[in-house]
DNA sequence: GTCATGAATGTTAGTCACTAACATTTATGA
DNA sequence: TCATAAATGTTAGTGACTAACATTCATGAC
């Protein structure tokens, strides 16, 4: 090429798949998810529709694709396990976002809030949240702690989270952080 | 028409539905959901593609389509305003599932397996209980409680009933309710 | 019974998300 | 410079879903 920048460290693919999400934030905040189509954010984007494809699996990829997961389990794996499964996830949970810096949280309210704007998205977040719940359940499964157990209280802990996210989205000052304690003082407050 | 039976008190709308929800559930347990065409659905039940489309808000409404939630949010709100949401949402729907007749508890287990074991379907059982978590949502809000906080909660409930229906619809011998009661369980025991 | 009216269904044609197979360009290292 | 692979393009197709209009069928008034 003519031109190389010595610090672009980020391959093409990188690039073009940024290229993408961007243009397709752009398009979903300016004309909303459903009026905007594949074939435009591709365009915008300079690319084919097919090459959008090879980059994200679905039209809500730029939205819910994400790749937190592993931090997340780590924590909870480290939580007593004398506590129940939903307080450990919620504590897990609560120690890995200690862990991620807040940089980018601008960029996750942006994609959230459309997310929340769009209801029949809302489901979609569950689904991109699939592997972090699975992980969360893996975490959650230990001695004492039945997988079926297991799989309801890191659903639980999810749908909360999801919930919180989309409010706070929905906000402008409050930071990231929030979100998560809204979520778990929820799950912790226990007045029967 | 030439027979005519006394007791057919269901309109032909409804029949037709019945018939199309029958053909998919049929389809989708042998040969999976993927695999599954709604143009072959309408064909096994007698009619055109976009008849099953005037009935079926998607392909997905044959197993998420439901009518429940008033029940629902009726017993939670008579739940006791000075236990916490999470708790109020829980004994609330405990008490809702009391009042359901056990009748047709083998079809919801049929049509909830056929979710259980796609797991693209997972994000579309929350998608059919959106309404349902609406409810909750609206029940929970309260004085003392604020908006955010009731939908976390039911976000939280919706997420675990929804995961304990799951585990529960690969059992062969457990009753509907038991998987109420697991999902409550975990709700509701705290051992932080 | 007949007839009018609306509900239920059919037909046609189209959009859009998504995939497969194959061709072409572009980057990278030996 | 050349070989190789990654990235993208092209073409063609399937399937979910919608809109507009035509047709059949059921139901009540008379």
């Amino acid at each position: 090429m003519l031109v190389t920048n010595i610090h672009d460290v980020a391959s093409k693919r990188e690039i073009t798949q940024q290229r993408l999400q961007v243009a397709a934030l752009d398009l979903f905040e300016v004309q909303g998810y459903e009026a905007t189509s594949v074939a435009q954010i591709a365009a915008r984007a300079g690319v084919t529709e097919m090459t959008f494809f090879r980059h994200f699996t679905s039209k809500e990829g730029p939205l819910v694709d994400d790749a937190y997961d592993p931090v997340i389990g780590q924590e909870i794996a480290h939580q007593p396990t004398h506590s129940d499964p939903l307080t450990r996830a919620a504590r897990g949970i609560q120690m890995a976002w200690r862990r991620v810096p807040e940089v980018g949280g601008e960029e996750v309210r942006r994609r959230v809030r459309i997310v929340a704007k769009t209801p029949t998205l809302h489901a979609s977040l569950t689904r991109g949240a699939a592997a972090t719940e699975a992980a969360i359940a893996d975490a959650l499964t230990v001695p004492g702690t039945p997988r079926r157990d297991a799989l309801i209280a890191a659903a639980a802990v999810m749908g909360a989270l999801n919930a919180a996210l989309r409010e706070w989205s929905l906000t402008d000052d409050l930071p990231l952080g929030s979100a998560f304690d809204a979520a778990l003082a929820v799950l912790e407050d226990r007045r029967g």
